[in-house]
DNA sequence: TCTTGACCTTCCCATCATGTCAACCCCATA
DNA sequence: TATGGGGTTGACATGATGGGAAGGTCAAGA
């Protein structure tokens, strides 16, 4: 049985000493065994939790998502089709903001072309934000 | 003077009473008037300020990045390098967002079409995220 | 005039994932 | 024994937004 500190945990995971705390307190792995001083010692089964942590979060998973993941992970009469379900969700996810966010970037884009960028306090940006719309008082889109 | 009450002032701008009373609390925005009662009126002014947010935010700009160009918006010898310098930088942040929740979208998707999504328990999703590293303690990548 | 419902006010708490900081305890080594 | 580097808990912050409680105010209908 080896056994390693937080410190060490958090070196082999590349899982911050303050996030494991955290995921034992929202109950995202299980508490690990302690000595007598009150330390955590963490056994290897308890690094591969936290190892599968980490490569969900890289994938950007919520924690949500990584609990149903964890469950699946266990247990050994899953159908693979209840991941892949999981994992297709979150792609639509991540396709949808990553369109998103390119949508705001192609439109802002666009306005600083037309933006000279020079001393002049002319500016195409500011006039899109704030458009002199006489006499109307709502916002049109 | 066709002053406005909050609810007003939301349902022209699309921006809700409590993040308008928010934007005044951090200053973003100045204190509307307010009549005997405390209730606050907004003139239109208020309310071409309001939009103009709205449609900052709507394009991902900060509250800071709002802030400045708020202050270059009320500056008349402003220069439009200063704007679009700030609209740029936010752009490469746009882009640089997008572009790592797609590659996220991109590897999780790699890894599904491998994943048969039927009653087999057997996934290959699960298997990258748990690889059976025996003996390794530590997270290769 | 009284009630009712819609609106206003302030203040606190929650999200999501992570970090910082403080106060304090424990242990090994120079 | 002093020092440094761990460990523990807890509180607070981020950014943008929502929810809700507790209480004051106003306008319209009975």
């Amino acid at each position: 049985m080896t056994l390693v500190t937080i410190k060490q945990a958090s070196e082999a995971t590349g899982v911050s000493p303050k996030m494991i705390r955290h995921y034992e307190s929202i109950g995202l792995i299980k508490a690990p065994t302690r000595t007598e001083n009150g330390y955590r010692y963490y056994s290897p089964e308890d690094i591969s939790g936290l190892c599968f942590i980490r490569r969900a979060r890289d994938l950007g998973f919520p924690f949500e998502d990584i609990r149903q993941l964890l469950a699946l992970l266990r247990d050994k009469r899953r159908s693979s089709a209840e991941v892949k379900q999981i994992a297709l969700r979150h792609v639509a996810e991540l396709e949808a903001k990553a369109a998103q966010l390119a949508a705001m970037g192609e439109a802002l884009k666009r306005l600083t072309t037309a933006c000279p960028g020079n001393s002049s306090p002319h500016c195409p940006i500011l006039d899109a934000l704030d458009p002199p719309q006489l006499g109307k008082l709502w916002c049109n889109s």
